[in-house]
DNA sequence: ACTTGTGAAGATGTTCACAGCA
DNA sequence: TGCTGTGAACATCTTCACAAGT
């Protein structure tokens, strides 16, 4: 299935989509060949880098030239699985998760909501940006049935656990985790963490030594 | 200042934060002393990861006994930089700038949220989760002469980068960068970015290959 | 007996430098 | 000539395995 050569690394994974947002900024200003060198500069990082990168994919690029921003969008796509639909749902439609149901750049990004879960009675059969919220407690019987490829959960963390365990249940395969703990689930489920008061404890060390 | 051997590597620095959580829990259910292993079966790595990360800040186990919960987390609070105040302002009060100003955990953890700054005429003047809204526009001189520690940027990816050089002309040394562009800064400005669609892009990545 | 602290080995990631090709 | 693709060198990060300490 995979073009390129060995297996692609991790960190490589990492920042493919970042190229992929400078090919669609490049593209929307009618650019149709980079160079590594500047993909690198866009992207933060630099050339060696880039090609080290896109060499895992194939040959892509054209000595002499650069890279096709077409060729290497749809490639990039293709790789990260974005040629198709991803069904996301959210549990905990707190302030975060309200503002993820809200934004509608996921969408347009291939990734459609189609389920929300909270625990508060006060808010199940509402609606927050379009998409109808259920019972917390109901997860593995509303999905049954249905694809769902990624679960995002924006509950406190002390219920995180207990979620996750039913996103797992519910067979779903990919979990975005807001909530500030860390979830264990089977090895064959994939799960980011995203955590934002780490996020300002990593900023905050560093300003102690500038 | 530092305690420990050698300077503190990149990636045991991103796991301080964890450690420190997990602390705060052992602490809450009256647990005073941790072994490497437990620790790192709570921080989702591993016993040996958690000795070689902590001895870079010193020697503040004992051997057969353990970590004291106590001591470390007042040690890990100190290198990390949280025994005092850091000051925040949030510029874009969207959805998630939103929610960032309304949530409550931050202040928890020392960061508190100082001014918000939006475009949007309706919006400046009103006051979202008790912090009043400004012009984007006058960010410098808004911030002349106050001491502000972390500038988050929660604005479309097209002003990001305008609002990045006004926190850099405000003096404001360390950015968190929400917005899906990649910022250029001086390098003594400290910057991490959270891009929550490159996360969904790398779980998609994952999706294809299980 | 038990658990830390750490050199050494191993794995992964990044940069260099140049051959290969348009 | 100019830029990609890539082995090799270098750097960083993780794991192992055991000496050292209580």
């Amino acid at each position: 299935m995979r073009k390129g050569k060995g297996r692609i690394s991790r960190s490589t994974i990492g920042r493919l989509p970042l190229y992929l947002r400078c090919l669609a900024q490049l593209s929307s200003q009618k650019v149709w060949v980079v160079s590594s060198e500047e993909l690198g500069r866009l992207a933060g990082t630099n050339a060696a880098q880039v090609r080290k990168d896109l060499s895992y994919l194939g040959e892509f690029g054209t000595r002499g030239v650069g890279y096709d921003v077409g060729k290497l969008t749809s490639h990039l796509s293709k790789t990260l699985g974005l040629n198709r639909k991803r069904y996301t749902v959210v549990v905990g439609v707190g302030n975060l998760g309200s503002a993820l149901l809200k934004y509608k750049g996921f969408r347009k990004k291939g990734f459609e909501i189609v389920a929300a879960f909270d625990k508060e009675p006060g808010k199940i059969g509402k609606r927050v940006g379009g998409v109808a919220i259920s019972d917390i407690n109901q997860i593995e019987q509303a999905l049954k049935g249905k694809r769902v490829d990624v679960g995002v959960i924006t509950t406190p963390a002390s219920v995180a656990q207990a979620v996750a365990d039913q996103l797992v249940a519910a067979k779903v395969p990919a979990i975005l985790n807001f909530a500030p703990v860390s979830i264990n689930v089977p090895k064959q489920v994939s799960v980011r963490q995203v955590d934002l008061s780490v996020e300002l404890q990593i900023l905050s060390f560093y300003l102690n030594r500038m």
